[in-house]
DNA sequence: CGAGTTTGACCAGCGC
DNA sequence: GCGCTGGTCAAACTCG
């Protein structure tokens, strides 16, 4: 099968800095290559400083990928050694030299395609001749997981050290490398990448340490072009780097790379673990609270707990990093709910001393000895990303055993909770910025990027950060499922006229194309063709009228102007927005059945039931109660998450939901159930205790949120017309027969941080668990945007999705800058067949920050090429 | 320290 | 029976 992957040729030329960097870094680890080649191979004379000792690579090569008329020779094998004194040892005699060079630089459009370089972490220290003969047979077996390898052999990884040419012949590659496991081994090999990259970059800083040292001054920094004297043929200098560093005042790009609290996806593994959880809780309890009497919440919480426990909360439990509650809530039954189990067990944050992130692994994934992140799913395999916590108001309070987090978390200076993509207390941030130090100590540009931060321009400019992601170049909100992209809007290629935000959006198809796709919550809003009701009145509206409905079947758009292609006006079904304040009883609950069947309680409550519908730009209805929140969740339908509030009053049951209607945004849609048993409050009276009240503090943080709260849902509601619209396309693109996951990058007025949306398969790639996803989060511009999406190595298509997005991006953002047209697989490779004929180049596979190994110590390493595209 | 908020999780109802 | 969905709980958190 050919792959679109494997087809283009690249020169190799070193331009970037990268390739210098690596080229210094060679020189170094040559030397200390020599070093532990003359010495012992005991590894506990290793220094224990922490600098790295080098040795011989070990790994093979990797065969390059291939290609029709050009070749990729990126990919070095390199391995990295931990030794039982966790020092690193590095393999260095990769192949420096192969280091593809950037692109044309006088297009200042021309964007560094990155290619990844295989390598092979080895935790295991030294190898005998036998453990490397097995480990290299090894990897050499046929394999299905993204993170999967290739090496090729031990001369070819001599040659390119040697700096040989390194388009390797035709038929010396693997033919039957399917573009699949092209796909996995450039995913992969991205964490390798990285980590090569940074143990390099730890030699080189070793080395400057030790200049340091020998200057005696201790507080000295490495003065500019020190360093880089022995680079023999590298031309990324001190100085260079200070530039790319002054271009990017006060690490902004490093802000912006750094990651959101981003949390990732429940993946097919996940879920189908979360599922397994869910039988078992259920083939548990189907005797218990199922069969015979119904047993209290708690009763059969402690009933199903202990099944629970042993599946996925017990390894929630076992990560160690949310040492609370989550393994056994008193008053929840600790079952694992299939749909509850957003995130694999072990998500919520990476826990190093956990064994499940170090505990060697039985399958045959090449990771699975190292200390790499362990899948949480399927242990032995081990995430392409690292794990980032999800909960920054949940975790750590106890210190978790991460270390990172020590003690009381961190607060908040601003105080109030902070959403999810707060950088706080995520260890992506410490992680990142410790990378980010040690391979840029003089805070440029590191060196792996192809681009310093800030100095993209035009179209690339379009890229909020150059660190991009081998796949999804952006993150996706675990809660919301959308996306956030990295790049900067498109003035070029928008294809949402009108500054409509533009979106990549997992929007789902709907269930008339695609019966067999379940689970899919992306949220109501951005799924707009499974319209549900409209909450109320239920009697005023059908069950759905918008099966098959074009576009914003409940007038998400209507405030967003001309611009957008969906109907401004709202659905009949909805009810017409009111202008001003009225009140209207609700003549049921928006359930059908509930308004004959079910009398007593229900009845009851629905008979109590009152919604009112008031023009307000604040969520905050003052209706002469005190309320307390107790919960929040987006809603199907409606792209305004749904507030609930109980009433503070004691004794008093009274609850309601509040919540922005879709069709009118201006109103706010107020449910209550119940009765007060007890007058209104006057003002002080609710003012007091109250938080919300007073202080010119809190209502300047009122007001703040709000205005973030009003971006995001125009947002949101902007990209609900963006996912209508790339629908169109996933339809065309289901009637083609091909898989094809369609994104429409639009980049258009994008803001930095902006919610993308995806618009494929979003079972596929992304968290399907919107339905109790509570707030949406929002961009916070302060810490910038980068956060992680977690695609976990066995999520499926998930190399299709992620290259596709590379790839159209890339589409979008230039037309030099484009798809190979080798015709497999079809999905991506037809992204835009316009362009196909273009010039060849590779989607992107940067590693991200964010997404790499966390922990220290760390194996392994990285290397990330940057071939340049070629005209075939 | 109490009140309020956030948010992952639990659970029941319902539809397929 | 399974999966989706809305409602709710409650630990962890913030704030006054
Ligand atoms: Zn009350």
């Amino acid at each position: 099968m050919a792959s679109s992957f494997s087809s283009p040729s690249y020169s190799h030329s070193s331009c970037s800095p990268l390739v210098a960097a690596l080229q210094e870094a060679r020189g170094i680890v040559q030397a200390k290559e020599d070093a532990v080649l003359g010495t012992s191979k005991d590894l506990s004379s290793v220094n224990s400083k922490g600098s790295t000792t080098l040795r011989p690579r070990e790994g093979k090569m990797n065969k390059p990928l291939r290609a029709k008329k050009t070749l990729f020779v990126s990919k070095t094998i390199h391995r990295t050694v931990r030794s039982r004194a966790e020092a690193k040892v590095l393999t260095a005699k990769s192949s420096l030299h192969h280091q593809v060079a950037c692109p044309d630089q006088d297009k200042d459009k021309g964007f560094h395609h990155s290619t990844v370089v295989m390598s092979c972490p080895n935790s295991q220290g030294f190898l005998s001749p036998q453990e490397k003969e097995q480990e290299v047979s090894c990897h050499e077996e046929p394999r299905n997981s993204l993170l999967d390898l290739k090496f090729g052999t031990e001369q070819e990884t001599e040659d390119r050290a040697k700096g040989k040419a390194l388009v390797a012949p035709l038929d010396q590659r693997d033919d039957d490398l399917t573009h699949t496991e092209d796909v996995h081994a450039n995913c992969g090999s991205i964490l390798c990448q990285y980590e090569r990259l940074r143990a390099l970059t730890s030699a080189v800083l070793e080395r400057r340490s030790a200049a340091n040292t020998r200057e005696g001054s201790e507080g000295h920094h490495f003065k500019e072009g020190e360093y880089s004297t022995n680079t023999t043929s590298g031309s990324f200098t001190c100085e260079e780097e200070e530039r790319m560093a002054a271009q990017q005042p006060d690490k902004v790009g490093v802000g912006k790379a750094e990651a959101k609290v981003g949390v990732a996806d429940a993946t097919a593994a996940s879920k189908a673990a979360a599922k397994a959880g869910a039988k078992k809780r259920k083939a548990g309890d189907g005797t218990s609270a199922k069969g015979g009497v119904k047993k209290t919440k708690q009763a059969k919480g402690k009933a199903k707990a202990g099944v629970a426990k042993k599946d996925g909360r017990g390894k929630k439990g076992a990560a160690g990093s949310t040492p609370q509650k989550q393994q056994q809530r008193p008053g929840s039954n600790g079952s694992l709910s299939s749909q509850d189990h957003f995130y694999p067990a072990g998500y919520y944050g990476y826990d190093p001393a956990n064994p499940m992130y170090q505990q060697p692994g039985p399958g045959p994934f090449p990771y699975a000895h190292t200390g790499y992140f362990q899948h949480p799913v399927s242990p032995g395999k081990v995430h392409l990303y690292r794990p980032v916590p999800t909960s920054p108001g949940k975790q750590h309070k106890h210190g978790g055993a991460s270390g990172l987090v020590g003690g009381s978390p961190p607060r908040h200076k601003h105080g109030g909770y902070r959403p999810p993509h707060g950088l706080t207390q995520s260890p992506l941030k410490s992680e990142k910025e410790r990378v980010f130090e040690a391979l840029s100590p003089l805070g440029g540009t590191p060196s792996f990027l192809s681009h310093p931060f800030g100095s993209v321009t035009s179209p690339t400019h379009k890229l909020d950060s150059p660190i991009l992601l081998p796949g999804f170049m952006g993150e996706l909100s675990p809660t919301t499922g959308l996306a956030y992209s990295y790049f900067f809007p498109s003035e070029k290629h928008g294809s949402n006229p009108g500054g409509m935000p533009s979106w990549l959006g997992w929007a789902s198809p709907p269930k008339e194309m695609d019966k067999n796709m379940k689970g899919h919550q992306n949220g109501g809003w951005a799924n707009m063709h499974y319209p549900k009701h409209y909450p109320y009145p239920a009697a005023a509206m059908g069950k759905e009228g918008g099966k098959g409905m074009p576009t914003d079947p409940y007038g998400y758009m209507g405030h967003y102007g001309p611009s957008t292609s969906a109907p401004a006006a709202a659905p009949a079904q909805a009810p017409a927005p009111q202008k001003q304040t009225k009140k209207k009883k609700s003549s049921s609950s928006s359930s059908k059945k509930k308004d004959s069947e079910d009398g007593g309680k229900k009845e009851q409550k629905s008979s109590t039931k009152e919604v009112v519908e008031v023009e307000s730009k604040s969520d905050q209805i003052d209706d002469g109660y005190r309320w307390r929140k107790y919960g929040q969740k987006l809603v199907k339908g409606n792209p305004f998450p749904r507030s609930y509030y109980k009433c503070t009053h004691p004794g008093c049951n009274v609850r309601k939901h509040v919540e922005r209607s879709q069709a009118n945004p201006k109103c706010i849609v107020t449910t209550y159930e119940g009765k007060h048993n007890h007058e209104k409050l006057n003002k002080e009276q609710r003012a007091a205790g109250s938080r919300s009240g007073s202080s010119k503090k809190s209502k300047a943080k009122q007001q703040e949120a709000q205005a973030k709260q009003q971006v995001q849902e125009r947002e949101r509601a902007a990209a609900a017309a963006a996912a209508a619209s790339a629908h169109a396309q996933a339809q065309e693109a289901a009637k083609a027969g091909r898989n094809i996951h369609n994104l429409t990058v639009d980049t258009s007025n994008q803001m930095e941080g902006e919610i993308i949306h995806c618009l494929t398969d979003p079972n596929q790639i992304i968290a399907s668990n919107a339905h109790k996803v509570h707030l949406p989060p929002f961009h916070d511009e302060k810490n910038g945007s980068a956060f992680s999406p977690i695609i976990l190595p066995d999520t499926p298509n998930m190399e299709v999705a992620a290259i596709s997005a590379s790839a159209a991006v890339f589409a979008n953002m230039d037309p030099a800058v484009q798809l190979v047209p080798s015709g497999s697989p079809p999905d991506w490779t037809q992204l835009d067949s316009a362009r196909q004929n273009a010039v060849v180049s590779q989607p992107l596979a940067v590693p991200n920050l964010g997404d790499l190994p966390h922990g220290l110590p760390t194996p392994s390493h990285m290397l990330v090429t940057t071939p340049t595209p070629c005209e075939i």
